[in-house]
DNA sequence: GCCCGTTACTACAATTTCTGTAGCGATATC
DNA sequence: GATATCGCTACAGAAATTGTAGTAACGGGC
């Protein structure tokens, strides 16, 4: 098992809000919750650098929640596919936030 | 309603994302999961400088999921635990995640 | 009054990370 | 050979983060 920046503690849950949260990092996610998109694509969709979504891509990569497909594009593993359930109900709470602020 | 960076478009979930991708600002809301907690006590437990503590604990408050209770220390708003109960299953999911790979 | 500990928080230089722009090397199409 | 797309890299300048020290306010004990 690689190790992660910031976990010392060995606890998974600490490796995994580390690596995703760098910058970038859960956006990135988030752009592939629908279809594989290309490297150029992505990072014109986030407006980051490519040398940043080049070193995120690789971390997530690293971390198997993302591959790279050949013929279409970065994509979710089955792995990252699992952890973006999760996350999908943000979708429909962020509107609830925003208003109530 | 407060912009926040990277949120050009608006869209509240990238506000979110935006907002919760900064570095320790998950890990942050994830310490004050069970109980409130100082600010020299989180600071110690995420093992992060004090300057960037306090800048993502203000950025937290603002955002309307974190307060500080003066009697009792940082805790999260109604919405903040609205948001932490998201995220709950993650921690299983880590586990299952980490040996994976 | 005065020391002592605790609180949240700030100042600031050193270091690390990220950006913005340009370009590389490979592959495919005409 | 010219042109385009692909993932990706180089590198200098800008921005974020760290590490350390310290401030100001409050509440005991003495």
């Amino acid at each position: 098992m690689k190790r992660v920046r910031g976990s010392r503690s060995g606890r998974p849950i600490m490796a995994l809000l580390d690596l995703l949260g760098r910058r970038w990092a859960l956006r990135l996610v988030w752009e592939l919750r629908e279809e594989p998109r290309r490297f150029r694509d992505l990072q014109a969709a986030i407006g980051a650098s490519p040398t940043i979504v080049n070193t995120r891509l690789a971390e997530l990569r690293e971390a198997g929640l993302v591959r790279l497909d050949e013929a279409a594009g970065y994509r979710l593993t089955e792995l990252g596919e699992e952890l973006l359930r999760l996350f999908l109900p943000l979708h429909v709470w962020a509107g609830k936030w925003a208003k109530s602020i």
